[in-house]
DNA sequence: CCTACGATCTGCT
DNA sequence: GCAGATCGTAGGG
């Protein structure tokens, strides 16, 4: 039985551990009736209050981070460089601005319609090893920015796939440099001897 | 108002 | 390996 995963799951203090317990989950969506999923086997843990490379580091409110403020369980969306649109879990609780972003997926259903949405005719490991590109072949976008993750356009299910601990690898995060030493962190997860992520560790 | 830049991807060399 | 794309956001005047 696949079965969404619940607001419980979400609530936790602990994002990093969050974001390891979503390795092997599988990332879903159904817009216009049909459906699209991925198994998740990259994630980063981004935390609001300790965390450079957080956008709502050490405490900013603005419109954009509002979401990260917002209740655990919910889709945080950005636009990044004008083109990506990047898509994060809201973890903990509400006023306490930690995400999870979703870096890569292995297609699992709806290939016909991510070849469509990715412009391409042929499935390999490019249509989603990458926070862009895994968005755009599930047809993600800001319009989704704040959309509930129990509902019934974006979900993520637990898949019965059982993931050993030895079998995530954890690295430092990509594109962070900015963040000084927060970059040093290991928060990047990566499924062990998946060819479906976005870089080796 | 104005400017700088980004949790990236693609195509070309 | 590298530059260009492309625009919302944040911060400064």
């Amino acid at each position: 039985m696949h079965s969404k995963l619940p607001r419980s799951f979400y609530e936790r203090d602990d994002v990093v551990q969050i974001s390891r317990d979503l390795i092997g989950k599988f990332l879903c969506t159904n817009f216009d009736g049909i459906q699209t999923v991925g198994m998740i086997v990259e994630t980063e843990a981004y935390n609001g209050r300790t965390d450079r490379a957080c956008h709502a580091f050490p405490d900013v409110r603005t419109p954009r981070t509002e979401t990260l403020y917002g209740p655990p369980g919910q889709a945080y969306v950005y636009l990044c460089y004008g083109i990506h649109h990047l898509f994060n879990v809201v973890t903990n609780s509400e006023g306490l601005a930690d995400a999870i972003l979703i870096r890569a997926v292995e297609p699992k259903a709806g290939l016909e319609k991510m070849l469509e949405r990715r412009n391409r005719n042929k499935v390999d490991t490019t249509i989603s090893n990458g926070p862009g590109k895994l968005s755009q072949a599930l047809g993600i976008k800001t319009d989704h920015d704040k959309t509930d993750l129990w509902g019934n356009e974006i979900w993520i299910e637990d898949g019965n796939i059982e993931v050993d601990e030895n079998q995530i690898i954890s690295s430092t995060r990509i594109g962070v440099d900015y963040a000084g030493q927060d970059a040093n962190l290991p928060w990047r997860f990566l499924l062990k001897n998946s060819k479906w992520i976005s870089k080796k560790a």
